[in-house]
DNA sequence: GTAGTTTAATTAATATATTAATTATTAATA
DNA sequence: TATTAATAATTAATATATTAATTAAACTAC
């Protein structure tokens, strides 16, 4: 098949289509001294009471090692608390401190308006599709 | 509208897209000891027999304080060079070296083949879909 | 032609990503 | 039960991202 044009290779689109939305959040989490990465932690905990450090970098897709930074921060910031598990003292849990947690009324809202004013943009079947490609695209690496 | 699963949200899934994809790619750039940045800044180069430095971090995406960064490895590794501009000293030329115009050859069939790996497992309909809504999405922030 | 403005690249400071190695703990097995 | 293997979190080293500030050169208006 021929040589396509960079800019039209998928991770190029990807990328391209995450600098298209990101500067739109980011400026909400800029409000509230939050760094996207930051946000993404308190938005798991938000649904989670309480959760290990490895599921927790599993749902934010932040890498284990960067977590650990991450966390440490949060911390200082007084967002959340360590708290290591008492039946296996390998698995520390994270949790929201009230200060984290009332920070979701102020942030969802908001981001939710985004995500709607996108979404809107986009027919039902036309975010179906995107959906189902985007789900098919992110398994590749996985199988065989 | 109803508030929606994290790991539905359209940043989420394209980044799950990404850890996708990425793995395939990145052991190919490390049998060459390239980074996927770097992979990038030669892919470009190898279409541009000159860029200015602000037209690399266009094309390439990658924000200029990384960029210089990133040609500065790339210098040292003797696969680029830079070139001041006669005409407008302010502007940076980049060049890849013959050393770098060599590794075209090796990296690219490799590379074109993930490509076409991955596009095959779509048709041309769900391809031109997605392709459409990746460029409607990454168009969101400079609208307005 | 000079003061003020814009532009291109760079530096600085901090945050995060990547990969490999390490530590502490638990599980497995002989 | 002593040893080995596996697991969860962390550290270390290097690379890159983000935002703001800086520098040097070019442009603009007066």
């Amino acid at each position: 098949m021929a040589i396509q044009d960079f800019s039209r290779s998928l991770p190029i689109m990807l990328y391209k289509a995450l600098d298209g939305i990101l500067p739109k959040f980011r400026c909400i989490f800029n409000d509230y001294d939050l760094t996207e990465q930051q946000w993404r932690i308190l938005r798991v905990l938000w649904e989670h009471e309480k959760i290990a450090l490895g599921k927790l970098a599993e749902l934010t897709l932040i890498p284990p090692p960067s977590l650990v930074g991450i966390v440490d921060r949060l911390l200082v910031a007084n967002l959340i608390k360590r708290d290591r598990s008492d039946y296996d003292r390998r698995v520390v849990f994270i949790l929201a401190t009230q200060k984290g947690k009332d920070l979701e009324s102020k942030v969802m809202p908001r981001v939710n308006d985004i995500y709607n004013e996108i979404r809107e943009s986009f027919t039902h079947d036309q975010w179906s599709q995107l959906v189902g490609s985007l789900e098919k695209i992110s398994l590749i690496s996985k199988k065989q």
